[in-house]
DNA sequence: CGTTGACTTGGAGCAACTCCAACCCGGTAG
DNA sequence: CTACCGGGTTGGAGTTGCTCCAAGTCAACG
């Protein structure tokens, strides 16, 4: 097929597609008479791996070394193995930051919420009693110059642990 | 602080810091007499939110909003909340990528076996009986010119979905 | 035969850092 | 006082991984 249909047969741009031909993640890649590039269905397959490696964070270096070790024949299978295990390490420290992150806008979005429900109030309660603290000082501003209502530990959010 | 010990409390680095500063993304940063960057903790807290918005993925372009809203004041907090849970969803997304990949780790992972099983049952077979299939072509290469076994389906590596 | 559309290459531009050189400043040691 | 050190400062170049664009080629169609 052409570069186009692969395109979106793996979720890769043309573009992408021909930056990692010429930075040596693909297999020679065949050609036309008329010199457009034309893929095989394992090309595909190869590169919606390249595709999952890459969205999920692998850097090039490591996808081209890996691609390498494929080229290279079976006795390669040790190295890429111990490969895909650090990249799946990877995927859990990228979960928990993923979870950390959760926990943080759940965080904000209640202090949001707060924030408004104490809007509300003063509505209902307005001109009625005294409450004449400085309007600048609540708590829940969120901002920048006056304290946030955030993250004291170092750098815990903390989601169960 | 000063901006080394404001990185480590971060998580950012001191470059960084100071990329974003220039950037936009953070307050006026006050200076001591010799020019040298004075973080206050509420700085450090904001630089903390940034780090994890960052680290999951929000572009620069709408940090940098963000934080023109957080300036602005409690009446931006309706467009706050869009953009945090707008990074909700591109949570989840990514969430769910780390799913698809972790399939095709355990996928590949388990191919991988199978070849290395299959190579020490040649090794037992070793001179045994026929079996005179052209080498190049058995499963399981996951190579480039060989069938891959791989990812059949246009895109799905599929995970219960 | 001219135009359309999909492709080609080479190169510039971009996001978000990261690294570096050259400099300054405050403090201690000799 | 000078020499030096650690920890800052700025401006600018370099890096990764694309993304966009201009200019050109080719096949096919009306």
């Amino acid at each position: 097929m052409r570069i186009n249909e692969a395109s979106k047969a793996t979720g890769l741009s043309a573009d992408t597609i021909r930056y990692y031909e010429q930075a040596g993640l693909l297999p020679p890649i065949r050609r036309d008479r008329s010199g457009h590039r034309w893929f095989s269905q394992d090309n595909v397959d190869w590169m919606i791996v390249l595709y999952w490696l890459r969205k999920t964070g692998m850097p090039m270096k490591v996808m081209s070394r890996y691609a390498a070790l494929v080229h290279a024949g079976d006795h390669t299978i040790p190295e890429r193995r111990s490969i895909l295990l650090q990249h799946g390490k990877l995927l859990a420290a990228r979960r928990s930051d993923l979870d950390r992150c959760d926990d943080l806008l759940a965080y904000k979005l209640s202090a949001y919420a707060e924030v408004e429900k104490g809007q509300r109030d003063d509505d209902e309660e307005r001109d009625a009693v005294e409450r004449q603290d400085r309007p600048e000082d609540r708590d829940g501003h969120l901002g920048h110059g006056r304290r946030t209502v955030l993250e004291r530990p170092g750098h815990g959010v903390g989601r169960r642990g």
